[in-house]
Parts: structure tokens; C-alpha cells; sequence
RNA sequence: GGACCCGUAGCUCAGUUGGUUAGAGCGCUUCCUUGACAUGGAAGAGGUCACAAGUUCGAGUCUUGUCGGGUCCACCA
């Protein structure tokens, strides 16, 4: 064994047997109650970053734990689709051999994304399992499984089929980079210093005379076909009703009156654009107003924008103001700082757009959801991000959910126009082969027929969810929409798919129950879902959590999940989001490298409070503790015979003649174990952390390990030693599994990886306070004899000599210890008394009421310390007035509960004791 | 505009229902290497808990306000 823990070799060694053993697997096991997991499946197109590191790694805690308590676990893993995020990555590939994905077209494009997904789509898998992710790795699935994909189109037709998902022509977030529709989430806002424009527009009947209108977006007038005042807005009474002039484009238009309108605002006037701004469409619908799309998708102006069309809209802003300038009709350019919105993956400006898009109805879906939190049904930590869920809920509004890329799950949707005079419905439905249909026997998968009749525009039957088209003897030209999880079957009678896509989240938010199978499997899912836990970032509490719950109620009839642990972001030193474009980012793949992954997890760990601000140097801690288990144990098993290791040591223990340091070692393990199990409980990661570095390190290894090292021969103390190494080793697992699995190996007590040990039990029988106080005596004792060789630069090599007094029964429970202490502190000769015999020119001092001498002739200055000692004396004096004062105080002691009270007794009772000691001391000093 | 979080040692942070002398890691100072570990051991210095007022017998902890830093949400063009 080498002395330095060899942290590459081992997680290697590890991640390659948990994997090829098949470690984490979970089988549904009546047996043992389920604990499951949801956790975010990683985007394909994703490395390893900090937040990863941090998600997977509370997950995996939390995972090991529960399976050591004998939970059946399981965590699936996987990766999701990642829709725009993919297809940009490829995108951009065909930049290089500059095509666009129009040149190619949508087949090829999407073989290229296979392919892509092929290469790179289990990278991020390997990484994960590489920081000791305990997944179940047998499961791993992909948003566009063939089961998955199953269920995404289920589901679609299953809300159709409940009216809960429509067509519609709408403003919504575009993004005219990425070329598609975006939901209102995946906008971000972002503030922005811009201008506000103000600009003359004139009377059609008398053009001297005019409206001010203020706009941020100037280029959009050229879609305006109205301008809003407020109703009652004095100054602009006598415009209401009449017609302006559109500069550039001289289109008339009114002037209209809308309680919409905040007089405050800029002029009071406002310029309406049906077509490019949400409140513009929906004054547009109070006042039937024309919409004008000025714009290309791409974001050029189109023939709309006549002597502008074809040019960027930022560029057309910039000619369009210096024209207006010209024709004398921009009054100001006023400086406005104002939130826009940019695209959540690619951060260009995003554009209000009017096209027909696909949305999801979520007031129905998301009053369950809420009424679910408030039965209690999930539950946040920390608590204060319920309210982060629940406003999103209140305000909710529909789901765009049509994305206009190719990479995802395309809509299930066929449509055919067709004129019903040809044929009789009957005649057409059997030639579709839909006689099933006829005789009322439904599918499954419950097909959705929707007839909407293309000459007035209405639904014959909306809400018919047998639809039977029986309208006969109809003329006219009727839209047919099937909703259907196989349609490819209608394609042969000129039915065409939708081309577009869903959005990525219509499938993440399956994630829970459709990983499992659902809705073809049962098994797993009966015994999986609900899952326990779920740990994300706070960034996709709307896009990713809230939709789940909606789902999971929906479809599965229960939340997916209860606890959800919402976890900091991983910020770089300064507090900077970590990214590759600040390139502030730490690659956690090498921090493994240089640190190890046990050092990754653990520092990670104990640096979570909320937000976690990392540089490199945080990792030390983790990797100098690793090293710390290491060779505490290799310092163990050097020392162990074999028939202790075969024995089950904590079974077999004599607590009583244990001695001292094992009936301290042990009851501070218990103590422990208390702490990091009700830690866990309450997610509260780094406390457990903190417990397990402090005991491990602080006690177990300073002091306990330092005790019995001479001792070690001593087949008792092997036991205890064996016993509380074996049971830290449990305890420490899922913090750092790597190293704990490898020290475990060694032990030799199984072959089967620690992961599947039992968690420790908590021992009421090992819980010692006298032990605990007598040892704390003798560490103080220890470490202050320690510091009186620091502090008079007495060397290592100085025989020192000491003589401690007290009451005879202290005394005997200090010469037990008695060998240790001069061993420990370095005292060659120890003298215990009864007596306070004459000590002149002694270091001394006083623990709790043991006083001690250390003879220094010629070594110390008396004087100094003497002054010392009247110092420390003097703060005890100091403590003691103040407790003294508050006992005096009547209404302390009528008020405060009597524990209270009780301690401060005890506390000036043993100042007293203390101060009458040192000063004792001081007299025998002379 | 609304909501939330943070301000504790030089740095990064713990400090759970108010109750002894406010803790840890890093950094700093001094000392220590043949027997687990220098990724180590021993000892030490370092804090008016952002500020102010209030509640209380008692406040780092609760309330209000101020200042400073951050996040999220929001259709005032």
C-alpha cells in the first residue's frame, strides 16, 4: 500500500465494478419498500459541469443512503433530446460546410442528428458515472426511445382528445435565429439600455396637425393599423374616431380608445401592432383590427416593409428613424431602459411574432397541481421556493408548444382537406379503413378526429371525442385533424403529419412514469412511481418540476414526487454564474483528475449552503480527507489480526473493560450517527458532512487513533478499533463512496460492495457522557501542557516533569489515564497529589479543578506568568459577574425556563471552583 | 413594479425552535519528519455577527427601517 491515497486507480477500479456487477439494479421487490428517484436527464448535447457534479452528487447521497437502510432504489439515468440545443450544435457543424438545414432537408438533417447522438450521446452518461453516480445504469433511457416517444404522442392525443390542446393563431416568442416559436419560459429577460422613439403621426384630414406616439421598437410601425389613447384621457378626447396617416407606408388608421392605454407612459398615445406585440393583438381583437406581419421569420423586414423590405429589423430600425428624421416626424429619442427578451439557447433578441402554433390549455392542469402542494402532497426544501411554484401556478398561462425545428418528437397531428361532396362520409371513412371507428370500437390510444369546417372557419364537433362524422349531404371544404399515436397509416390518403415538433419540455415532463415504461409496462411503474425525491436547480422549478406534477397528476393520477430539494447555484469566486462563454467555468472532469472524484463530491458538499461560490483550491479539503481515511485505515489493518477481522468486533465488545479512549470513541460515534441521520432527513448535506469530517478526523484520528497506537496488540482494542473504523467506513460511503469502497474491500468482512452493507444502528448502549467529560479533561489537560512546551520553546527532546493536584476521586480517573497523558504531552515524570505541594517557578494552570505544575526553573519568566495567569483569571471573573448578574436579576429568574437557570448555577458553581483554583494556584506560586 | 435571498475571522461559509466563553476549512505566525498520513502533527493570533431602532430577563438568531450585494418574476408601448 502506498502512503498517499491513489484516488485514479481506485475510482477506476470501482466505477468499472459497480457498473459490470450490475450494483445499483433495481428490481421491483415487494420486500423492500421503493425509493426512487427523478433527477434532470442531462441534455445530449451536455459535458459534465459543476451543477451536475452538485445535482447527481446530493442525489447519490441521499440514494446510497436509503439503499444501505435496505430501501430498493432506483435512479434512472439518461439524457434528454435537448430539442433547439441539439439541433444548434448540428446546425452549426453545417455551417462549416456551409449548407443550412434547408439545403439538406429534414431527413438528412435528422440522420445527422442521429448520428450525432450516436457519438456523443452517452459522453455525459460516462461522466456521470464516473463521479459515482449510483444509478441503474441497466435502465438508461433517452427522451426518443421508441417507448418514450409512445408516450409522448399518448399523451398529446390524450389532451387533445380532453380539448386541452389547440391551434390558434397567436402572438409568441420567437426566436428568429433559431427560426422557431419559443414558450414564454424559454424567454429571458434581460434589462436592456435602449431608446423610446417619439414619432409624429399625422391627421389624415388635416396634416399639420398630429398624435405623438412612443415606441421602443420603431420598425414594427410599419405593421401598425391603429394608435390607442385612453378612454379618459383629456388630452386626447377629440382624436378618438379619427383616422391618422401611417408615415412611410401612408396606411390610414384610427385613432381608437382602450382603457388598456396608461396615459403616465411616454405620450398616452401608443402605437397598436396586431402582429407584433401580445397587448397590440389583443387590442387588435377588442377593435377587429387588421394584423400586418412585417417580418420575415429570419427577422428581415418582408414586402410588407416596402422600400425596407429585406433588411435586418435592427438595421431597419436605425433607417427607419433616420428617415422619420427626415420627413421631420421624430420629435425626441429619449433614453429608456426597458427588460427584452432573449432565446434561452442561442440569447438572441427574441421577437413577438403572430403565427399558428400548437398550446396547451394549463388552468385545468395546473389547479391540480397547486391543490396538490396545498394538501401537502410535495413539499419544498428549503421552503421558500413553494412560493416560486405556486405564483407560476396562479398566473399560469397556456403553453406554446410548437417548435418549428426538426430534432424531437413530431406532432402527432395529420391534417387533409377535403371536400365532402365527393363522397359520402361512410364511403370515406371505410376507404381510411377506420370501420372500427364505425362499429365504436376504439383504440387505445383513443384517435382524435376534429373536423373543422374551412368555410366559416368552426368545429363541427369540437368536443366529440367518438366522433363519428356523420354530417351528410354537407357541401363545402372541411379541415380534418386526426390526433393519432400511429398515423402514418392515414399518409396513403393524402394525409400529411404536422411538420413541426414538440417542445423539449412536452416529453422532460413525462420523465417520471415514462422512463418506467408507461403507459405499456406496468410492473415497474406500479412499483416505482411515485418516486421520493427529486433534486434540481431552482432555474427549472416552471419549465421542468411544476409541469411534472401536472403530468404526474394527469396521467398517473398522484404528484411524481414529494420532496423536492432545490440546491444552489455553482458560482466561480467572484459570484459569477459559471459558463463557457465567461470561460470562469471549473471542468469538474478536471478537478477528478487532479482531486479525485471522492475530493469532487465532498467539497462540493461542504461548501453548499446555498448558492456555492468554488475556486480550485475548495478541493483540497475533500481530497486531504480522502487521503485521511486512507491511511487511517491502512494504519488499522496493519495492525489487526485476522480473527478479529473475522468476528463481528461490535457484537463481541466487553463496553465495560474497554477502557477510556473506546467507551469515548464509541459514544461519539453514536453522536454522530445521530447527526448525520437526522441531517439527511432534513437534506441538510453539509451538517452531515461536517459531522462526519469532525469526528473522523477530529476525534477518531487526533485522538483516538493517537491513544491506542501503542496498544494495538491488545486483541480488545483491535475489536473496538476494527469495530468503529468498519462502522465509520458505513457511516462516511454515501459522502465518499470510492475510497470508503476500497478501505471496505480490505476489511475483508464481505466481497459484496459496501453499497449494499447496512447503514450503521444507532446504539443507545454506546452513548457515554461520563466517559465523554473525562476525556474532555483529558484533552484539555493534554493540550494545555502541550502549549506550555510551545510557549516556552521547550523542544521535543526536553524532559519535562509535571505534578497535578486535586480531590482524591478526580485524581483516580485521571491515573488511569495517567501513561497517556505523559505519553501525550510529553511528560517524563507525573506526579498526582493530593496535596499542593511548594511549586515556585512553575508553568501552571488550573483544568476544571484539577491545578498542575510544571516545574521550568530557569526557563520561564514567573512574572509573566504570573501576569498570564491573573489574566485568564481575571476572564473568569468577568464570566462569573455576569452570570452572577443575571441570577440576581429577579425577573431572569422568573421568566427563564428553569433549565436555563439550572445551567447558569451549575456554570458559576464551576466558576467559582475554577477562579478559587487559579487563584490557589497563584498562592502557591508565591 | 412585485417577490425572494445574502451581509458573521483576511477569504469561503456553518451557526436548526432566542439561552454558557460565536465555530469550521483555507490563509497567516511558531514549532515538529524512521513506523498511517507533510494531502501530516502540535500550538497560536484573528470577530463591537453591515448599520440603527424595537420586542425580550436575554438577540448573530425575532420585528421594522437604512445601506450594500445578488436572484427570480412582471404585457406600461
Amino acid at each position: 500500500m502506498s502512503t498517499r491515497f491513489n484516488f485514479k486507480d481506485v475510482e477506476t477500479k470501482w466505477c468499472r465494478f459497480w457498473e459490470d456487477n450490475h450494483i445499483f439494479h433495481a428490481e421491483p421487490n415487494p420486500e423492500k419498500p421503493p425509493y426512487s428517484v427523478v433527477i434532470p436527464p442531462p441534455n445530449v448535447t451536455g459535458i459534465l459541469h459543476m451543477g451536475h457534479a452538485l445535482n447527481n452528487t446530493l442525489q447519490d447521497i441521499i440514494v446510497r443512503h436509503k439503499r444501505m437502510c435496505g430501501h430498493e432504489t432506483c435512479w434512472m439515468p439518461g439524457t434528454d433530446h435537448a430539442g433547439i440545443a441539439t439541433q444548434n450544435v448540428v446546425e452549426k457543424q453545417l455551417a462549416k460546410e456551409k449548407k443550412t438545414r434547408y439545403d439538406i432537408g429534414r431527413e438528412a438533417l435528422l440522420e445527422r442528428l442521429w448520428a450525432w447522438k450516436q457519438q456523443y450521446g452517452d459522453t455525459i452518461i460516462n461522466q456521470l458515472k464516473k463521479i459515482g453516480s449510483s444509478c441503474d445504469w441497466d435502465r438508461t433511457r433517452f427522451t426518443m426511445d421508441d417507448d418514450y416517444n409512445h408516450a409522448v404522442r399518448h399523451v398529446f392525443v390524450s389532451l387533445y382528445k380532453k380539448g386541452l390542446i389547440y391551434q390558434g393563431q397567436y402572438i409568441i416568442n420567437w426566436c428568429p435565429r433559431c427560426q422557431t416559436a419559443l414558450s414564454d419560459e424559454e424567454a429571458e429577460h434581460q434589462d436592456h439600455q435602449g431608446s423610446l422613439y417619439y414619432i409624429h403621426y399625422p391627421l389624415k384630414d388635416n396634416p399639420l396637425k398630429h398624435l405623438t406616439v412612443a415606441t421602443t421598437r420603431p420598425e414594427t410601425m410599419l405593421g401598425d393599423t391603429a394608435v390607442a389613447v385612453n378612454p379618459n384621457d383629456p388630452r386626447y378626447q377629440e382624436f378618438i374616431g379619427t383616422t391618422l396617416l401611417l408615415p412611410i407606408v401612408n396606411r390610414e388608421i384610427p385613432v381608437i380608445a382602450d382603457e388598456f392605454v396608461n396615459p403616465e407612459f411616454g405620450t398616452g398615445a401608443v402605437k397598436v401592432t396586431p402582429a407584433h406585440d401580445p397587448n397590440d393583438f389583443a387590442m387588435g381583437r377588442r377593435h377587429n383590427l387588421e394584423s400586418i406581419n412585417v417580418m420575415h421569420p429570419d427577422g428581415r423586414m418582408n414586402d410588407e416593409a416596402g422600400e425596407f423590405s429585406g433588411i435586418d429589423r435592427f438595421e431597419a430600425r436605425e433607417a427607419i428613424v433616420e428617415f422619420l428624421g427626415k420627413l421631420k416626424l421624430l420629435e425626441k429619442i429619449a433614453e429608456h431602459s426597458h427588460a427584452v427578451g432573449h432565446c434561452y439557447r442561442c440569447h438572441t433578441v427574441i421577437e413577438p411574432y403572430l403565427s399558428k402554433q400548437w398550446f396547451v390549455r394549463m388552468k385545468p392542469l395546473a389547479e391540480p397541481a397547486l391543490k396538490a402542494f396545498e394538501e401537502g402532497k410535495i413539499k419544498f426544501y428549503p421552503d421558500r421556493w413553494s412560493k416560486v411554484y405556486t405564483g407560476w401556478l396562479e398566473n399560469i398561462r397556456d403553453w406554446c408548444i410548437s417548435r418549428q425545428i426538426w430534432w424531437g418528437h413530431r406532432i402527432p397531428v395529420w391534417h387533409k382537406q377535403v371536400s365532402l361532396t365527393e363522397k359520402n362520409w361512410t364511403d370515406q371513412l371505410l376507404e381510411w379503413g377506420w370501420d372500427s371507428y364505425l362499429d365504436g370500437n376504439w383504440k387505445e390510444d383513443g384517435t382524435v378526429v376534429r373536423i373543422i369546417h374551412t368555410d366559416n372557419g368552426q368545429e363541427v364537433n369540437p368536443q366529440d371525442d367518438r366522433l363519428m362524422p356523420i354530417v351528410k349531404d354537407t357541401e363545402g371544404i372541411y379541415d380534418i385533424y386526426i390526433a393519432t399515436v400511429d398515423g402514418k397509416h392515414f399518409e396513403k390518403y393524402g394525409f400529411t403529419q404536422d411538420p413541426d415538433v414538440l417542445d423539449t419540455w412536452f416529453s422532460s415532463w413525462l420523465w417520471p412514469f415514462a422512463t418506467f415504461g408507461w403507459p405499456k409496462e406496468h410492473k415497474d411503474t406500479d412499483f416505482f412511481y411515485p418516486t421520493q425525491s427529486l433534486f434540481t436547480a431552482s432555474e427549472i422549478i416552471f419549465f421542468w418540476v411544476a409541469r411534472m406534477i401536472m403530468a404526474g397528476i394527469e396521467f398517473m393520477g398522484e404528484v411524481p414526487f414529494r420532496d423536492i430539494f432545490i440546491h444552489g447555484t455553482v458560482r466561480d469566486a467572484q459570484g459569477r454564474k459559471m459558463s463557457k462563454s465567461l470561460g470562469n467555468a471549473i471542468d469538474p472532469l478536471e478537478i477528478i483528475d487532479e482531486y479525485g472524484a471522492d475530493a469532487l463530491r465532498f467539497s462540493l458538499i461542504i461548501n453548499s449552503g446555498q448558492d456555492i461560490y468554488i475556486s480550485k483550491d475548495k478541493f483540497e479539503i475533500g481530497r486531504n480527507f480522502a487521503n485521511k481515511i486512507w491511511n487511517a485505515s491502512r494504519l488499522v489493518l496493519m495492525n489487526i489480526q485476522p480473527s478479529v477481522q473475522k468476528e463481528n468486533p461490535l457484537n463481541v465488545l466487553d463496553l465495560k473493560n474497554a477502557g477510556l479512549p473506546a467507551q469515548w470513541i464509541l459514544s461519539r460515534f453514536q453522536t454522530t450517527l445521530e447527526t448525520v441521520n437526522s441531517a439527511l432527513e432534513q437534506f441538510r448535506f453539509s451538517e452531515a458532512e461536517n459531522a462526519i469530517y469532525d469526528f473522523f478526523w477530529g476525534n477518531f484520528c487526533d485522538w483516538y487513533l493517537e491513544l491506542v497506537k501503542p496498544d494495538l496488540e491488545d486483541p480488545n482494542v483491535q475489536k473496538v478499533t476494527f469495530a468503529v473504523l468498519e462502522q465509520s467506513i458505513r457511516l462516511m460511503h454515501p459522502f465518499i463512496p470510492f475510497v470508503t469502497e476500497e478501505v471496505w474491500q480490505h476489511l475483508e468482512i464481505s466481497n459484496d460492495s459496501l453499497s449494499h452493507q447496512p447503514w450503521p444502528m444507532v446504539r443507545e448502549d454506546y452513548k457515554n457522557q461520563t466517559a465523554e467529560t473525562q476525556m474532555r479533561t483529558f484533552m484539555e489537560l493534554t493540550s494545555v501542557l502541550r502549549n506550555i512546551r510551545a510557549q516556552w520553546n521547550i523542544k521535543p527532546n526536553q524532559k519535562i516533569t509535571c505534578v497535578i493536584t486535586a480531590d482524591a476521586p478526580e485524581l483516580e480517573s485521571i491515573s488511569e489515564m495517567r501513561e497517556k497523558l505523559q505519553s501525550m504531552a510529553g511528560i517524563e515524570k507525573l506526579e498526582l497529589s493530593t496535596e499542593t505541594p511548594p511549586m515556585k517557578d512553575s508553568a501552571s494552570g488550573v483544568v476544571g479543578t484539577l491545578k498542575f505544575f510544571v516545574p521550568l526553573n530557569g526557563i520561564i519568566d514567573i512574572h509573566q506568568e504570573k501576569l498570564r495567569m491573573r489574566q485568564e483569571c481575571g476572564e473568569f471573573q468577568n464570566a462569573y459577574q455576569g452570570i452572577q448578574k443575571r441570577l440576581s436579576n429577579t425577573q431572569f429568574l422568573a421568566k427563564a425556563p428553569q433549565d436555563v437557570v439550572e445551567k447558569d448555577k451549575t456554570r458559576l458553581n464551576q466558576l467559582t471552583e475554577k477562579i478559587k483554583a487559579l487563584e490557589d494556584v497563584l498562592s502557591t506560586l508565591g
